[in-house]
DNA sequence: TTATTTGTTCATTTTTATTTGAACAATGTT
DNA sequence: AACATTGTTCAAATAAAAATGAACAAATAA
């Protein structure tokens, strides 16, 4: 008997791509899985997950056939993944059709993170505990030493942005 | 007009403790939105926030009555902050009514984070991205390179733990 | 023993987040 | 022009997560 996980979907003599199909999707599910740690929707880990994992870059059609989800999903997932920088237009491809290609340098996806999701928290964090402190206009000594433990959790937290970049990034 | 956000809880001769209420709800209201960037429901910021400026320690019904939340989420918030090692009891305190009040040393935290949550990620990533490589059996090289990245990743992410428990560790 | 206090569990309800799909705009094609 | 293709937006539907509250257990007090 013949067994085969594989197909060969296009075939051309120029052009030969063998598909694991089992293996592009045990990737799009391991992305779909971990995108969840970071608090974004599966559907935005399934279309990475198939970009990252993709031979070919795919367009918005490709990507709502495969994972068969709808436009609208397969629309917003990809403007996140964009603002993020996770994944960029493929230049020079016929016709008006868009395809996208995973960016797949752990350098610039912790970036887009950082810059997206993280700094924005820590400069609300910056503000509210403005407030504390101005709250605390007595001075009491158990409040103080509180929000300035508060303060000092932020302060650490952003010199760690940059160390963390350094690590991860290639 | 005499203006007060202060209040007298407790008015003893020997332990007066003079509560700034607006100070205390901005403390809840903070952690209640910066446990979310961890994934964790809100009802636990709340608690764990309200633990953190007390000056005192909190017994369930304490926080049930304070938060105005049931006791089913109370308990199950404490629950999961203790596993988390953020709370612990207080020992020495009469009754059988048992007291928490907050772990915060930034250290302990991140460590309670670290071990709970993000090192069983990384343990399913190793079996997963082992299962990927099994099925790239017969050695497709733009699988394998992609899958090797995944897999520098998650190495490097492991690397990183002790460096962050390092830097945000007191 | 019976009642009270304290806390947990878990099926149900409520809330929040995500996805859908139809309407629309923009652009290219016949 | 009329039509087809591609993609976005957003109100409504659906799915997922969290909170509730009643039932229960354990431990103490009366």
């Amino acid at each position: 008997m013949f067994e085969s996980k594989e197909t060969v979907t296009d075939a051309t003599e120029k052009n030969a791509a063998v598909v694991n199909v089992e293996l592009e999707l045990m990737v799009r599910d391991f992305f779909a899985d971990a995108v969840k740690v970071l608090g974004l929707p599966k559907s935005v880990g399934e279309i990475y997950g198939s970009l990252f994992i993709s031979k070919e870059p795919l367009s918005l059609d490709d990507l709502v056939e495969r994972l068969g989800m709808s436009k609208g999903s397969g629309s917003q997932g990809l403007k996140m993944l964009r603002t993020l920088g996770a994944v960029s237009e493929v230049e020079g491809i016929e016709g008006r059709k868009v395809f996208y290609e995973a960016d797949v340098e752990l350098k610039s996806l912790v970036g887009g993170f950082i810059r997206e999701e993280i700094r924005p928290h820590l400069s609300s964090a910056k503000v509210k505990i403005g407030r504390m402190e101005a709250s605390n206009l007595n001075g009491d000594e158990h409040y103080a030493e509180r929000i300035n433990k508060l303060d000092n959790w932020r302060k650490r937290s952003g010199l760690l942005l940059p160390i963390l970049q350094k690590i991860l990034g290639k």
